[in-house]
DNA sequence: TCAATCGATATTGTATACAATGATAGCTTT
DNA sequence: AAAGCTATCATTGTATACAATATCGATTGA
């Protein structure tokens, strides 16, 4: 992407806040950060701009920066976004995943089996992410696939707690059962509507999905 | 978005990308810029590195800044995604689009005719921007707007030749036309159609739609 | 006791200085 | 004459210095 210093700055920064480490609505002085890095505020300035332009970071002039705290409006904004595209990686994937990428996609599924019955969530968690990667490669458009990621990521930290919930892995490998045979039989509206559910509603009721969205919300305020 | 004189740095160059005053591969050279603007390198860095962010700008490490100038392949991918998120305002705006949003909407489409008959392309322009901002403001999500847009103006050094050819005009109004009926239908389905088509066909046939993207990219490397 | 104002301090925004690397031109060699 | 090498130069990357502004606490007054 960019300069050396500046790039793995951001892509550490980037990773403690998908991973959650650095919370929404925390503070990112730039000083400390240069600190803890070992660099000057120079890299770290451009660093959190990049992070500002992806939307990870806020920056407010003359006021520093903060992890993105987005409002329940916006959360659901994106979500809404997040679903269309994943949809739209599915549709393509069903028309053009090429034989080899099916192969893939089966055997990615299949290994995800064992993380389920293992309760192994952090398993998962790596073998989900490889999953729904291979259908974003299998939609043959880099520029989709980037997008998706970028927009998943910028919500991550709001997933996170879903994909902890009782029951969830299996339900999730279930959902990707589906979605795989949709992908296999190239129906496209099917595989559509499958994804959007799963990356929306994620097995459980809207109305779970909004609470959860509310109280990781009120946790940041009162944080 | 952020600092005044960055921001306000980073608008200007992103107007003369959009504009076409700085054409795709084109040096960015940070001193330059800089004397131009009268402010020092570090401002100018910073903004640099925030185009690249929206993708308007390729940094490249230790090389300096050109206009960004994808391939053909690329630009067939965005727009794609393009497509599909005007295509999903105009089915948001379908369902959500108020009373007074749909009188507007019929408004800036009625206003538009005058700079039609005048074959005012320039004017038209204008009135074409209006009406799908239109759109995006009726599908009530800012977060799908905001991308949408992005893509847009990311696309727009592409498509300033197509909106020059002869009956545009007149055909993006007939488009127009329909698309605002579909709209006040409710017709979901035919707005995502008729605006995937009206955003990448733009009119004419796919084949001379690549052809022009072609002529650009011919030209960005002849120049 | 509380609110408001003012000043000290911390932090951001910008400029400049320095370091490091890529580009270029001239020279050498075959 | 052409290709490769070297030294110089231009440009980017980073650090530091300085300027400007927001934050926060103390003080004052009601």
């Amino acid at each position: 992407m960019v300069t050396e210093r500046v790039s793995s700055l951001a892509k550490a920064l980037e990773q403690e806040i998908i991973v959650g480490l650095l919370r929404p609505g925390e503070r990112l002085d730039e000083t400390s950060i240069a600190e803890r890095f070992n660099v000057s505020r120079t890299p770290v300035r451009e660093a959190l701009r990049h992070l500002s332009s992806i939307g990870l970071v806020e920056l407010r002039p003359r006021r520093g920066a903060v992890v993105a705290s987005p409002g329940l409006k916006d959360l659901l904004e994106m979500f809404e976004v997040m679903a269309e595209l994943e949809g739209m990686c599915g549709r393509l994937a069903a028309r053009r995943l090429s034989e080899r990428g099916r192969t893939e996609l089966r055997q990615l599924h299949e290994r995800s089996r064992v993380f389920v019955d293992d309760g192994d969530s952090d398993g998962y968690y790596e073998a989900n992410v490889a999953f729904h990667e291979a259908i974003y490669q299998g939609g043959q458009n880099r520029f989709l696939a980037d997008q998706t990621r970028r927009i998943r990521n910028r919500l991550a930290p709001y997933r996170r707690l879903q994909l902890r919930r009782r029951n969830r892995l299996a339900e999730s490998f279930a959902e990707h059962d589906r979605i795989l045979h949709a992908i296999m039989d190239g129906n496209e509206q099917l595989v559509d509507e499958l994804l959007q559910a799963h990356v929306t509603v994620q097995g459980g009721s809207f109305t779970d999905f909004i609470a959860s969205l509310s109280a990781e919300l009120d946790q940041r305020v009162a944080g």
